[in-house]
RNA sequence: GGUGACGUGGCCGAGUGGCUAGGCUCAGCUCUGCAAAAGCUGCUACAGCGGUUCGAAUCCGCUCGUCACCUCCA
């Protein structure tokens, strides 16, 4: 079913383009994962659910997709921990948190937001801090080949130098004599000889507690590097796709795609470069100066002004994908709730299409309403062959259901309907609600809760009298190797 | 300042020359012990102005407005 071939929008031509692999069924794809110093937010949900379509889209459609997602944890790490009073802390090498220890912490609960939003794992999920001696080569290849300079301990990328040869800009859209003309002052500037130049390696200052020597002396990557190194490391010189946020486009994807060429690869590094759009809070920038930023964990556990209940993991899920990922999207209270009713229906429509599975009605074959659910089905794929078109996708989806709504009653299918088309209805739904968009059935109820009511039902038969009753449950409840326990203070049960 | 994007009904959000997605909300109806769920019906929009066209939300121009990137960022 999944056969429309797929079109990609590739940020490097501006265009929609039929997505052909280099070496089909083999497909790369790399993908900028986080910065592991703070909670994953709900940016961090929009990027990794979009790329988690798409890997699992290429996936259905049959080829074999190796998917790499870095975590990057050197380089942005400062001790500015100790500016307060606390000088015990200084004594006791224990008392401090390592960097990896901070790292370790964030990989954890990014991992967490991750599997709770049913985001598959990537296939490789190489840290920055092991790669330091591939990053360390591709610089000595920047070097010989000219386009990069050493000055102090530190290793900067020559952009004039190398845009004689090649366009620096040719991503993002930019030209380097705008860019030139906008430069702002910082810090470090006097080292490199052009403000467009960036490091490649820095030397560390004393401060600095994350630190590697090299032939340069003790220092650290810069922080565009990594990227460069791993996914040549696990995709090759060229690979297929090449994910990130828009706001990763420049100037880090640039330097990418400048690197790659400056050093023996010589290539744009990915075929594909695919980037999502940003997310909004009520219409304005998620940031944290501006107030209204929002990590997962206070979005799952309603713990923020700005909402006013949890919202689950797939109601984000769904949520991010009713949306189009080249579209900003807003999130607010309101547009949540909408996201919170549409994903339940969804899902009510799945658990009766599932119940159904057995009961369908002997029909004779129909016409008509076989060509309308081919149609229904082949529009939702048709959708997702489309730049991603998750929304539009949906949209179909919604049809279907309206259409099984409108057929099914329980428990048994309407006679219009025949097993083939049912089946052929169960599978695709199937397919593309979990397999594809990756929602799943949060099973939502509170076990603690469940049985409680349970028990209310054992206590009132009981008093009742009614031992049939009272045995039926202790007979169903054993199913479940749970065991009810009478005592004088009350009714207990225990696991069996 | 430079570059780019966008402005769709009460809200979110697809669509990009004719066939007027979808979800949510609201009103009514069917169903119903109550309540849901579900179905049906209604509310039928494309910032403003002008142009091209038989025909424009969709193309072009102008005006107004919003946003993003240019600095760590998904």
């Amino acid at each position: 079913m999944n056969t429309f071939p797929l079109k990609i929008y590739n940020t490097l031509s501006r265009k929609k383009e039929t997505f052909e692999p280099l070496h089909a069924p083999f497909v790369g794809m790399y993908v900028c994962g986080p910065t592991v110093y703070s909670d994953a937010h709900l940016g961090h949900a929009r990027a990794y659910v979009t790329f988690d379509v798409l890997y699992r889209y290429l996936k259905n459609a049959g080829y074999q997709v190796r998917y790499v997602r870095n975590i990057t944890d050197v380089g942005h790490l400062v001790n500015d921990a100790d500016e307060g009073e606390d000088k015990i802390g200084k004594i006791a090498k224990l008392d401090k948190l390592e960097p990896m220890e901070v790292v370790q912490r964030f990989t954890n609960s990014f991992h967490a937001d991750m599997a709770r939003l049913n985001i598959l794992p990537p296939d490789i999920e190489p840290r920055a801090s092991g790669h330091i001696i591939e990053q360390i080569e591709m610089i000595e290849e920047i070097l010989k080949n000219g386009l990069a300079y050493e000055v102090n301990g530190s290793v900067y990328f020559d952009v004039p130098a190398y845009n004689k040869d090649h366009k620096y800009g040719k991503l993002s859209g930019r030209v380097i004599e705008d860019l030139l003309s906008n430069t702002r002052d910082l810090d470090g500037q006097q080292e490199k000889r052009s403000p467009l130049d960036f490091a490649l390696w820095k030397n560390a200052s004393p401060e600095h507690i994350m630190r590697w020597p090299s032939p340069w002396g003790e220092g650290f990557p810069g922080w565009h590097l990594e990227c460069s190194a791993m996914s040549r490391k696990y995709l090759g010189n060229l690979y297929d796709i090449h994910g990130g946020g828009l706001d990763l486009m420049f100037p880090h994807h640039e330097c990418e795609i400048a690197q790659s060429q400056a050093s023996d690869s010589h290539t744009d590094e990915a075929k594909y470069w695919v980037h999502n759009n940003m997310i909004t809070i009520n219409g304005q920038k998620m940031g944290k100066s501006l107030g209204n930023f929002i990590t997962l964990g206070e979005l799952f556990s309603g713990d923020h002004k700005m909402v006013e209940m949890p919202y689950s993991p797939m109601t984000l899920r769904f949520f991010i994908l009713q949306a189009h990922y080249r579209s900003t999207l807003d999130f607010s209270n309101e547009a949540l709730q909408a996201g919170r009713k549409g994903y339940i229906k969804l899902m009510n429509a799945l658990r009766l299409l599932e119940k159904l599975e057995t009961a369908y009605a002997e029909v004779a074959e129909e016409g008509e309403i076989a060509a309308d659910v081919q149609k229904m089905v082949e529009s939702c794929y048709a959708s997702l062959a489309d730049d991603m078109n998750t929304a539009k996708a949906i949209s179909g989806l919604f049809n279907i259901v309206t259409f099984l709504n409108g057929k099914f009653r329980e428990p048994v299918v309407s006679a219009e309907v025949s097993k083939a088309t049912f089946n052929f209805i169960l599978q695709n739904f199937r397919t593309l609600v979990l397999d594809v968009l990756g929602l799943k059935d949060e099973k939502p109820a509170d076990a603690d809760a469940l049985l409680e009511v349970v028990l209310d039902f054992y206590k009132k038969a009981k008093a009742e009298k009614d031992y049939a009753q009272v045995d039926a449950i202790r007979a169903a409840l054993k199913k479940q190797n749970l065991v009810l326990k009478d005592s004088k203070t009350g009714v207990d049960w225990s696991y069996e």
